[in-house]
DNA sequence: TTAGTATCTGAGCACATACTCAGATACTAA
DNA sequence: TTAGTATCTGAGTATGTGCTCAGATACTAA
């Protein structure tokens, strides 16, 4: 147990207190970058929201327009249509465009993986 | 395609307009419910944060505890205490006392397994 | 007991976000 | 072109959230 005390520098607090420094140097060692990090939580809460779940869990079944998933959701299709923006930003959706209808699909296999690793955590 | 016209129901607008009534049906047939989506939705929205997921990381090489884990974030002890609740609720980590210190470790496999995915989704 | 260390907690604040609403845009068919 | 349908968009708003700060709590050792 590696144990340092706070020290002053200036008028600054300097706090380095590092109780079990090879562990931190470990975890850093195996750490993502702080871009990647930031890239894959995004990634997660994409599915971190009741609404957005709902619907890449209904794209699980099959490619459905706005309106479908406004159905299926029960809320507006404003709103579907901000989230699925939101998600085609993300790479989990994809568009493709048939006369005034937009079809929306899941955009990778690993979305639905993604979905079911966590039902089986939660069903555990 | 079934079309249903806008209904006025009263002074309220009914808006029922399915443009794919089995891709609903289907989708709704498959779908969780209601609580399971909400539970699930949270556990991925636990990951969701640049803080918690850098700190369920690190817990994959290994226990630590709250100030390795501040030393490793970066952010103060109380802000990881504050993540740590919030993880602890959502059966993310768990804790065992040694003396004055907590260690925390991941709860469950599945966490690994589900950054496991992620990471192979971000890298594709 | 007392002092010291590690962690937790509640309040408060700044910022993010999920929705609604009104209106714009994209496309089709007459 | 015009009317109709499907979707998108920006602004506004209410709620959620992640942090800091000050102080409380839990435990150890003298």
């Amino acid at each position: 147990m590696t144990q340092e005390k706070n020290r002053i520098i200036e008028n600054e607090v300097c706090r380095v207190r590092m109780v079990h420094q090879n562990r931190v140097e470990k975890a850093r060692a195996e750490a993502l970058g702080r871009k990647e990090l930031e890239a894959l939580s995004r990634f997660y809460k994409a599915l971190g929201d009741p609404t957005r779940l709902a619907i890449a869990m209904a794209l699980q079944t099959g490619e459905m327009c706005v309106c479908d998933l406004a159905a299926f959701t029960g809320i507006s299709e404003s709103a579907v249509s901000h989230q699925l923006r939101h998600m085609k930003d993300l790479a989990l959706v994809k568009s493709r465009r048939d006369a005034q209808m937009l079809y929306y699909s899941l955009d990778d296999q690993h979305i639905a993986e993604l979905i079911q690793t966590g039902l089986d955590h939660m069903r555990e």
